[in-house]
DNA sequence: GTACAGGCAGTAT
DNA sequence: ATACTGCCTGTA
């Protein structure tokens, strides 16, 4: 997964931008663009060769969305010492997880609460086009994630005329509370993940399950352990014994922080990985509408 | 019609 | 502390 590899290597890029993780790629003839803050990321795919483009310009941009410098080898081995894993792990070869713009995956996050993949990238591609500024590349119109400013300046209306329904509160709250630098987010990168988790938690309209898809995605805390409830279900089919007091695909408060707890020792400092591929099986398998 | 979809805050035990 | 309920909106 480098610049001018193999074009078996673009497979690992496509189906890491399409595990879930982020929700504004699209593909266009043979390339792939994605928005992630500011950037236009381009991936194409040209006869033997993948190349990677951003604009604004900016060099090896996948060296740090694909987190190229992650020891894959060295993850990979780790996880499998779970039998579970090893099998799930051998299947995927070259699934990632990204690292996303902080700030972007927040908001996304924030809009998939009770919601479906597709809505999700309905609500962030119209926000991207009411708020977002344009951006021409290949001689077509591409829109950059609104900043935390608009968003907190736009009315609850003009958000909820982005399908946002009654998320838009959280969003525009959200937004004024990074907007006024009340939370950084870029710093939580630095503190441990108990941190930096409870800091995410006092953020109106975040909860457990999207705090740690923000830690995961776009805050290096690769030990997070989000559950959805197709996690949840993965958990269900592999681990039910380890997740003693779990019961159903619904999780009460306590019961995520206690299962999500139990993984993230099982697996140790790599559980979002285990996580990651545990999700994109799943997804695989069962349902998979988008 | 109505159940459901990648949870959350508010309210009631 | 922990469990229960309503919620925007589009689709099956």
């Amino acid at each position: 997964l480098l610049s001018g590899k193999p074009i078996s290597h673009s497979i690992d890029a496509i189906t890491s931008v399409n595990s879930g993780q982020t929700f504004l790629w699209e593909q266009i003839d043979d390339s792939w663009y994605g928005v992630d803050g500011n950037r236009l990321l381009k991936i194409s795919v040209e006869k033997t060769e993948v190349a990677f483009s951003c604009y604004p310009e900016q060099e090896h941009w996948e060296r740090t969305f694909f987190r190229l410098d992650d020891n894959m080898a060295e993850i990979e081995s780790d996880l499998s010492s779970d039998q579970t894993l090893a099998a799930i792990v051998k299947k995927y070869p070259g699934l990632r997880l990204l690292r996303q713009d902080p700030e972007q995956c927040l908001f996304s996050f924030l809009c998939s609460s009770n919601t479906n993949i597709p809505m999700i990238r309905r609500m962030l591609r119209n926000l991207t086009r009411k708020f977002g500024k344009k951006i021409y590349s290949d001689g077509r119109e591409f829109f950059a994630f609104p900043s935390c400013t608009t968003l907190a300046s736009a009315s609850i209306a003009e958000l909820q005329s982005c399908g946002l329904g009654y998320r838009a509160k959280a969003v525009k709250s959200a937004a004024k509370t990074i907007a006024s630098a009340e939370l950084r987010l870029s710093d939580l990168k630095q503190l441990k993940y108990e941190e930096a988790k409870s800091q995410l938690l006092e953020v109106y309209g975040i909860g457990n399950k999207i705090a740690d898809c923000i830690l995961l995605f776009s805050l290096d805390h690769t030990d997070a352990f989000p559950i959805d409830v197709w996690i949840a279900r993965a958990l269900i089919s592999h681990y039910s014994e380890i997740c003693k007091c779990y019961v159903g695909e619904k999780l009460t408060a306590r019961q995520y922080e206690l299962v999500s707890e139990t993984m993230r020792i099982h697996f140790g400092k790599y559980a979002g990985y285990a996580q990651q591929y545990l999700y994109y099986d799943i997804r695989q398998r069962i349902g998979r509408s988008w």
